[in-house]
DNA sequence: GCAACTGGATGAAACGTTTTAGCCGCTATA
DNA sequence: TATAGCGGCTAAAACGTTTCATCCAGTTGC
């Protein structure tokens, strides 16, 4: 009972062996009456296809990966559920793997799916420099997707939200509220979202911040944890250096640093603004509801897996495509209370 | 370069089939000089395994799935970290499903699980009744161990955190601080958390609660919408029939009552005290920080996979086994404020 | 000098599918 | 009546591994 294989099932129904593959494959290929008998055998006999053995043959699966850099943040978990829609309705596998910003374990990762052949990466690459282990997978003709991360590349699709206009619109908004002394908090500066963001309010401040400055407060994770450090790097500084807003690079961290300073007994926004980056869920149920950059997570997943599909479908003729989405600034408490401009 | 097989190693380097095979699984059981022809060989082509062959002649696979009931819930996504560790540990892959609450989409991800032959599923159920597609997979050797869900079956081994007595934790605490008219929020109750820490709940009640009152405030799913728009409820309710204190059946659900009873212009705890449940990372970053009922999560996620792993290691000998883990009260501001009783 | 080992390699079988070429008996066509 | 075509089926090859029985050439022990 615990492991009947085609052949069995064929003897069983008094059959060959073809002929129980096409009753799987291309059902309407055989008569009525043996396909009958051929579905009993396999009842009874609780049959169930060997994938590996399918796989074998193929030469290749029917399973599509998502890397992502931390299993624990809304932000990705909300784009796995974009992408699983897409790729289930195909009667596909998505599955899902972590590197938790490891570069070796996404190493591994890769490493292991190319052994298992699968028919497509999604992934949000860890770092930002050149990706060896990616082409590689490209070279043996398995599509990868980028996920919000490296647009632009030529040897495959990817889907991003323009992240520089993101950093433009927190920046903007906080010059309007009269903030002059302003602080970027993220890192590390190598992820490039990181560095977009970044770069975005330093756009926005050289187009119109005369007497504005732009300080940096570097963390070396985007995490809940990383923000409360970074804010209590931030209350050391004397009063008179102490920004008065933040923007932040993700709502972790903005979580994180609106937690410290409350802690602390400062008020939000009275004396220090807050914007976050991704508008995760949680942001509008924080102590102070956040201001955030919203981006279309679920569907950057599911623009993401359709991509990836489309090259899985046809190969050679696919072009690739580049696919940018605008984010959208929220403005709650965190960051709506103007201020009097001042020295 | 794209497809290199074993055998054209082998051709490659001047020897047999079965000394590549041999330099890949056994390579002191081959001379250093062909070895290093043949690992040569292997840089040279670009072999890379093909693991679907490599599972076919194995009959199993190296992979351990763990399906869950919802990846954007941050319970589940600690738990996934803490599986990950040890089964990457073993040089496995944990490969995440997401069933979304789903049966139909849980029963999908079994079958496809049940052709790949994984070696052993971590699963935490929809719903509560039997399990005919996991005792197919139990069938049919594969390991199986129940996560956070029906503690104590023979055919398994399962891990869980003592939800009644979590239920009575919340409750004891809430009646110490004077309250006597409470609600639990939470539902659908045919799941078998949702009902046992409620019935944790009416137990602490029935022991020492003359004159208190314990109502059900249902909800159709776990989600912070869900926790709105029991708040809502909650609200239409006369004035004197209102509870003064919420005990939530997670954290979602007490943040999304957080926010509406906020929104709506009530006190957090003056007027309403509210307990959740997880003690996720966001219930202490919450508008009025969270009391919940703490579970071990990602050591739930750990022993899980290491009582998989015994049980695939050892097979026949495999004495299953039930760990059950104790959840612990963490009170915070959303519950700190003793009430005069009234009635 | 012969038998018994031994380390290092080989060749073939087996895993469970899918697919392709081919066979058989029947009907429709000319 | 011969031929072509067709529906329904079979037999066999192929996919890329791992493993197991064998073999061969040295070496050791007596």
């Amino acid at each position: 009972m615990a492991g009947a294989s085609i052949k069995e099932v064929a003897r069983h129904a008094g059959v060959s062996l073809g002929t129980v593959s096409n009753v799987l494959n291309r059902p309407d290929m055989v008569s009525p009456s043996t396909r009958q008998r051929v579905l009993d055998a396999i009842a009874e006999l609780g049959y169930v296809r060997n994938d590996s053995a399918r796989q074998l043959r193929a030469g290749q699966s029917r399973t599509i990966a998502i890397v992502v850099l931390d299993v624990t943040n809304p932000f990705f978990t909300d784009m796995v559920r974009g992408a699983e829609r897409v790729v289930e309705a195909t009667g596909a596998m998505l599955i899902v793997c972590n590197s938790g910003e490891d570069g070796a374990r996404e190493r591994r990762h890769l490493e292991l799916l190319e052994e298992q052949r699968v028919r497509g990466v999604l992934i949000t690459p860890v770092g930002d420099g050149p990706q060896p282990h990616l082409e590689k997978l490209i070279d043996r003709g398995i599509p990868v997707v980028l996920v919000d991360r490296g647009t632009g590349r030529a040897s495959r699709c990817s889907v991003a939200v323009d992240d520089v206009l993101g950093g433009r619109l927190a920046m903007d908004h906080l010059l309007d509220q009269g903030h002059r002394r302003i602080a970027y908090v993220g890192g590390p500066l190598s992820i490039a979202q990181v560095a977009e963001r970044h770069a975005g309010a330093a756009a926005a401040l050289e187009d119109r911040g005369a007497g504005a400055e732009l300080r940096v407060a570097a963390t070396t994770s985007l995490t809940v944890m990383a923000g409360r450090r970074a804010a209590e790097d931030l209350l050391a500084l004397p009063a008179r250096q102490r920004p008065t807003a933040l923007f932040c690079a993700n709502d972790l961290l903005a979580l994180g640093v609106l937690q410290e300073l409350t802690a602390r007994g400062l008020r939000v926004p009275a004396d220090i603004a807050i914007v976050g980056y991704d508008d995760i869920e949680f942001a509008a149920a924080a102590a102070v509801p956040l201001s955030s950059v919203r981006q279309p997570r679920e569907q950057l997943g599911r623009t993401a897996a359709e991509l990836l599909l489309e090259e899985a479908e046809h190969g050679e003729a696919h072009q690739h495509r580049h696919v940018v989405f605008q984010p959208e600034l929220v403005v709650r408490r965190s960051s709506d209370q103007p201020r009097r401009a001042r020295r």
